[in-house]
DNA sequence: ACTATCGGGACCTCCCGTTGTT
DNA sequence: AACAACGGGAGGTCCCGATAGT
C-alpha cells in the first residue's frame, strides 16, 4: 500500500463507514467530505476517478478489514463447526450493537451498483473472492477435500450474507443463530 | 386488494422492476413515471405518501409475485431436497437470463433503507416473513419437526439471498449451483 | 348576502383564518380545502374565479367581522380618546392571546398582492375604507370637524396597522400601548 | 461587513428588491437568481442556510439602506415636526414614483414570516429596532424627555408603516400627507 | 494541494386548474 | 355538487464535477 496523505485516508475510511450504512447512491460526496473533515478542493486531485474511485477504494478497505476479522476468528477455531458458530456470533453481536445499522460493509454497494458501475462491481467481486478463499483454505486445512471445501465456503459465505440482509430487516439476530447452527452441522469434518 | 386505476398499477409494477435493478436511492421518481407512462400530475393523488409509499407497495407486489413462484416450484417438488435444487435452478436461470441485472427483487431496498425508512424496512420484513413461512410449511409437510423446519427454511432463505448478491457481483451462477447442492443435503428428510 | 352552502361558507371562513396567519402565496388551496373539510371537486363550481376569488371573499368576510368589532368598541366609548385606548387594548390582547400569530386579518394579503392582483388589492382597499369611515363618523359624532375627523381616523388606522406589524415582529405589545396612549392625546376633543 | 463576491452581493440586492414588492413566499429563488444574473450552482455555497438565510440578509441590507435615508432626512431637519413631514414626503414620493409597487422594504416579509420563520422574524425585529432608535435619539436631541421620545418614535414608526400599507392598497398618497401633518403636531417640541 | 467559485441538471414535493363522469 | 384522475410546471434543495488562481 502506498503512503498516502491523512486527508486521503480519512476520506476513504469515512466513505467506507457511510457506504456500509446508506449505500452508494444515498451517500453524497459532500457528506463524506464534511464528516471526514477533508478539504473539498483537493478531492479530485486525490481521486481523479471521482466518487466511483473513492467507492472502489472504500470497498477494498472494508473488504480487507473484514478479512482480518475473519482470519482472527478462524485462527481461534481450527474446528470448522466451531469456527462457523464463532463467526455468526461475532457478526450478530456487531449488528445488534450498532442497532442494526452496520451489516456487511459492501453488500449494499454490490447490489446497487452491480448493474451500473463495473468498477464497483469488480471491486466487490474481488472482496467476496478473498473472503471465500480464506474460508475454503481453512476448511481444507481442517481435512475437507478441496472441491467440497470450496462449496462449503461458498455456502457459508452466502448464508451469512443473506443473514445480514434479513437480520437488518427484521431487527433480530435469529437469522444468525439459526443459520450458524445448521451450517455447523454441514461443515463438520468426518461423519 | 382494492381496485385501482391502470395508471396507479403501472406505476407500481414499473417501480418494482426498477427497484430490483437499481435500488431505491438510485431510482428517480421521474424515471419511474416516464417508463410507466403514468401521468405526473396525479402521482401524489395516488400516492399521498410519496416515493416511500410507492416503494412500499412495489416491495409488497414483488414479494407476492415471488411468493407465487416459490409456491409453484414447491408444488412440483414434494421432496425438500429436490425443491431446493429446483429453486436454485429457477433463480439462477433468471439471473443469467437477465444478464445478471435482476436478482432478488427486494434485497437492495431492504439493505439501503433498513436504517433510513422504517416503512420500507417493515415492508421488506413482511415479505421475507411470508417467503420463510412458505418454505417452513413445505418442510413440515415433508416430515420435518416444526422447529427444525423453521431453521431449515431460514437457512435456505439466507443462502439464496446471499447467492443472489454474490452471483450478481461475480456474474456467475456458481453460487447458486454449489449452494443448492449442499442445501439439498441438509434439508433431506430421514437419513 | 345570498344564501350559500355550508361547504362554500366553511371554505371562506377557513381561508380567512389562514390568510391572516400565512398570507396569500404561502397558503395553498389544498390546505384550505383540507382544513375546511370542503370537497375538492366542487371548488371551481363555488368559486369560478379560483383562488383569487376565494381570497377576495375571505378578505371581505374578515373585513366585515373586524368592522363589527370596531363598531362594538366604539359603541361603548363615546369619548374618542377612550375609544382609541380601548381599541388598542382589544387588539393587543388578541395578538398576545394567539401567541402573535393573528394580527390584522388582511394586511399581509394587501401587501403581497397589491402589486400582483388588482382584485385582491381592491378588496383590501374597500375594507380599509370601511374601517376608516366608521372611525371618522365616530369622531365627527364626538364633535370633531369633518375634515379633521377624517385625518384623525386615518392616523389611527395607520398607527394600529403599523402596530400590528411591529408587535408581531417583536413579539411584544409595547407598540400598541405606547401608540394608543399618544393617539388618545391627539384625538381628544376640545382643548 | 465582510468582503463578498459580486455574485453574492448581487443576489442579496436583487432579493431585497423583490421581497419588497412581492414578499417572501411569492418570490421564487429562480426569479432572484435569474434577475440577479448570479449562477445557480453556487447558491448553496454562498448561502448554506438556503432561501431563509438569503431572506435574512436581504432584510438586513434593506434595513440599513433605509436607516441611511432616515438619517439623511433627520440630518436636514433638526425640528422633529419638520423632520416628520419630510419623511412623509420622501416616502410618499417614492411610493408614487414606483407606481405603488415599492413600499416599506421589509413589512411584507415581517408579516408573512413572523409566524413561520423565527430567523426572518428576528431579522425584521432588529431592523425595526434600529429605525426606532434613530428616531428616538433625534427626538431626544431635539429636547424631548427620553421616555416620551421613545413613545413618539414608536408612534411615528407605526404610523408610517401603516401608511405604506394603506397607500399601496388605495393607490393614493393621502395616508402619508394626512398622517404626517398630524404627527407633526404631536412631535412638536414645547407648546 | 487547497480555496473559492461556477455549471447545469436532477432530486422529491406540491402547486393551481381542468377534465369526464356521476 | 361531488368524484377520481390528469396536466404541466414550479417550488427549494442538493448533486457531482470542473475551473481559475495561488
Amino acid at each position: 500500500m502506498p503512503r498516502m496523505s491523512e486527508s486521503r485516508e480519512n476520506t476513504i475510511v469515512t466513505a467506507a463507514r457511510l457506504l456500509q450504512r446508506q449505500g452508494y447512491a444515498a451517500t453524497g460526496l459532500t457528506q463524506i467530505l464534511e464528516e471526514s473533515g477533508a478539504p473539498k478542493g483537493s478531492f479530485y486531485f486525490h481521486f481523479p476517478g471521482g466518487k466511483e474511485q473513492l467507492g472502489a477504494e472504500a470497498v477494498a478497505l472494508a473488504g480487507s478489514e473484514m478479512n482480518a476479522i475473519i482470519g482472527a476468528v478462524l485462527a481461534r477455531h481450527a474446528d470448522p463447526a466451531k469456527a462457523v458458530v464463532a463467526l455468526g456470533k461475532t457478526w450478530s453481536s456487531w449488528l445488534a450493537g450498532s442497532d442494526y445499522t452496520e451489516g456487511c460493509p459492501i453488500t449494499t454497494v454490490a447490489l446497487e451498483q452491480s448493474s451500473q458501475s463495473s468498477i464497483l462491481r469488480q471491486a466487490c467481486a474481488v472482496v467476496f473472492g478473498s473472503w471465500h478463499r480464506q474460508l475454503r483454505d481453512h476448511f481444507v486445512a481442517a481435512g475437507h477435500a478441496p472441491v467440497r471445501a470450496g462449496a462449503l465456503a461458498r455456502l457459508v459465505l452466502c448464508s451469512f450474507e443473506g443473514a445480514f440482509v434479513i437480520a437488518r430487516s427484521e431487527r433480530s439476530t435469529a437469522s444468525f443463530s439459526e443459520t450458524a447452527r445448521l451450517l455447523a452441522e454441514v461443515v463438520a469434518v468426518g461423519v
